[in-house]
DNA sequence: CGGTTCTTTCAAAACGCTTTGGATTAACGG
DNA sequence: CCGTTAATCCAAAGCGTTTTGAAAGAACCG
């Protein structure tokens, strides 16, 4: 069925019928009600090609997702985030399209995207620093808000970030109040700007306690469970062992706890664990107690607000850029206590 | 730029200049050259919308992802299918098209996805024990293939699955062999279909052994990682508790093996683990040596050959429905071991 | 050299919608 | 009752492709 045939069904003219469905003022009540009975009984809704080219929009927002850095890997939080952006596409009538790549050709995407006028809009994921797919973008012409933000690149973007320096300076803190003096941290890679911000609030937070850095408390690496249990295992083996780990996923964390809990040490007394924590639904951080003290920020939510962001943007044409810092919530678990003491000599 | 500005460019028509890009025959080598070229210098690639209205395909396949059984959890094996299916539909020029959807109204967004002509064929996913969808797919005629199968549906249609009935028999045997009598089945919600044949093979191993089926051993929920902890964690404490655990899982398992530690057990001597791992490639099991012994079988291969295989029912009409069963590897991790010797009256 | 067959190109129709620019009818005011 | 305005509706153009049906030119054959 389409709207030819609907028309003439009707006895009334594409025009019309169009202008009903659409909501226009200028259809009387009474036709539009038949029109709409029509379209319902006939279960007609418009080809979304032919509306698309007669309009000039697509409707759709694209989503390119790297399978990261080499290692073939998807971000785990990638499935709650376009859980949360899906919700509020389903509410504008906006398809979600994805895309997935190996990174090489990834400008080559947007590009293509554009070309092809196959979306209306684009959520950048994994900002990197100095990122050049932001250039490109604006380059480009299409509209894109960014899931973070990119250090380094000074043009001006819509974004939405949790203010990961300070997330972790206050963990750093937190740790450095129980007493803690050797805190490791197991960073994600340092090219992506979350991990570089991390570390600079990590930074701060032992300098400024005039902590010295230990090169061998630092890591950086993709955030797999493997990873954490590794790191882990290597510094709790060394002399002069860190007292607690500041972790950077909560796959990550569960590893760094398996390490822990291999030497017959206990996490939250020998050893203290912080992490962040982006709320997956499959990985809740506990029940009512939170296992893990954590750094928290659904990436859920993230995904709402990123995309209804990019949807107002893309309806009204330059518009200023919007900014969003969440602030993540430091949440107590039992991953977390008073330093060790240190045996007397 | 557009295809009547490119072929005005070239002094050529638009039919000429979009067959040429086209690969038809009836165009001189030459001129496809000179097409080619104008058409890469320029940039242009043909719009979307406007070739699909032409040619009455949208080139898209679509995915309509349940946030699951009213918790609202993404499935996490999710991530991983999608990044293998999106490496065929890249190497294919399909879209991918995601739809979430909070359970309720799945049948219409199917309907809809029909009649806009948003997609050329779908891919279903978690199927269920008589699932209603794939009735409706068939009637609507929308070419779809399912990831899994759905027992009690009589109808013909193309599926992949893994066989889960076989790798749980199995996987049931291997801990009957190890002299383990008490084992438990933490398993997803059991009206999934993958969880259904879970079951039943655990069920066909017990009972051939003559082993009984014991209800305080079993357990069906979503599968998280606070599931398999609780589970286990309440099974442990009662009096006669399992000597090991299957779980649907690798999530869950890790939850299960926090549970065993928290008890000051040691996994794999004082109680055993086997769970089927969809190597997820954040949440690898082990690097060189698996952690937990598995039935295991990859995901994203799955996303690879389903799609594929839609993608060739997609352009060979009315062919016969497509089956894959794959069997899961049965690997040797360090989560089993000998079940340990009742101390002696 | 005339007729036939390829080869290469093109003009125009078609895809299914929105939207422009009128046209027609109804309502209103004096 | 007539001119004006408002309310409804419509025919046709336009969106950017592909594809049909034809035409023009080249090549071939006897």
């Amino acid at each position: 069925m389409n709207l030819k045939e609907l028309s003439q069904l009707l006895g009334l003219s594409q025009t019309t019928v169009s202008r009903a469905l659409n909501g226009y003022p200028e259809v009387k009540e009474a036709t539009r009600k038949k029109v709409a009975e029509a379209a319902q009984a006939h279960g007609y809704s418009p080809n979304v090609r032919a509306k698309g080219l007669a309009t000039g929009r697509s409707n759709a927002i694209g989503h390119v997702i790297p399978t990261a850095n080499s290692h073939e890997m998807v971000n785990p939080i990638f499935g709650d985030f376009i859980a949360g952006a899906g919700e509020i596409y389903m509410a504008n009538n906006y398809e979600m399209m994805l895309t997935i790549t190996d990174d090489a050709n990834e400008e080559d995407i947007y590009r293509n995207l554009k070309t092809r006028g196959a979306v209306d809009g684009v959520i950048l994921h994994g900002p990197k620093m100095n990122d050049t797919r932001i250039p490109l973008l604006i380059e480009l012409g299409m509209p894109f808000v960014v899931h973070g933000r990119a250090s380094g690149v000074d043009l001006p973007y819509s974004w939405l970030d949790v203010n990961n320096r300070s997330a972790f300076r206050r963990a750093t803190d937190f740790l450095l109040d129980l007493g803690h003096r050797r805190i490791a941290l197991l960073n994600g890679i340092e090219t992506m700007d979350f991990a570089h911000r991390r570390r600079t609030g990590y930074h701060q937070a032992l300098t400024e306690r005039g902590v010295p850095l230990d090169p061998a408390l630092l890591r950086s690496e993709e955030m797999t469970e493997h990873y954490g249990y590794s790191g882990a295992r290597e510094m709790l083996a060394q002399p002069n062992s860190p007292t607690a780990f500041l972790v950077s996923s909560i796959i990550s964390a569960l590893g760094v706890r398996r390490a822990i809990e291999e030497r017959g040490l206990k996490m939250g007394r020998d050893v203290s664990i912080v992490t962040h924590d982006d709320t997956l639904s499959y990985l809740a951080n506990g029940e009512t107690v939170p296992i893990f003290t954590a750094t928290r920020s659904s990436v859920r939510d993230a995904g709402r607000a990123l995309s209804q962001m990019l949807i107002t943007l893309i309806n009204t044409p330059n518009s200023d850029p919007q900014h969003t810092l969440l602030e993540a919530e430091l949440t107590l678990g039992s991953s977390t206590g008073p330093a060790p003491q240190l045996a007397s000599p």
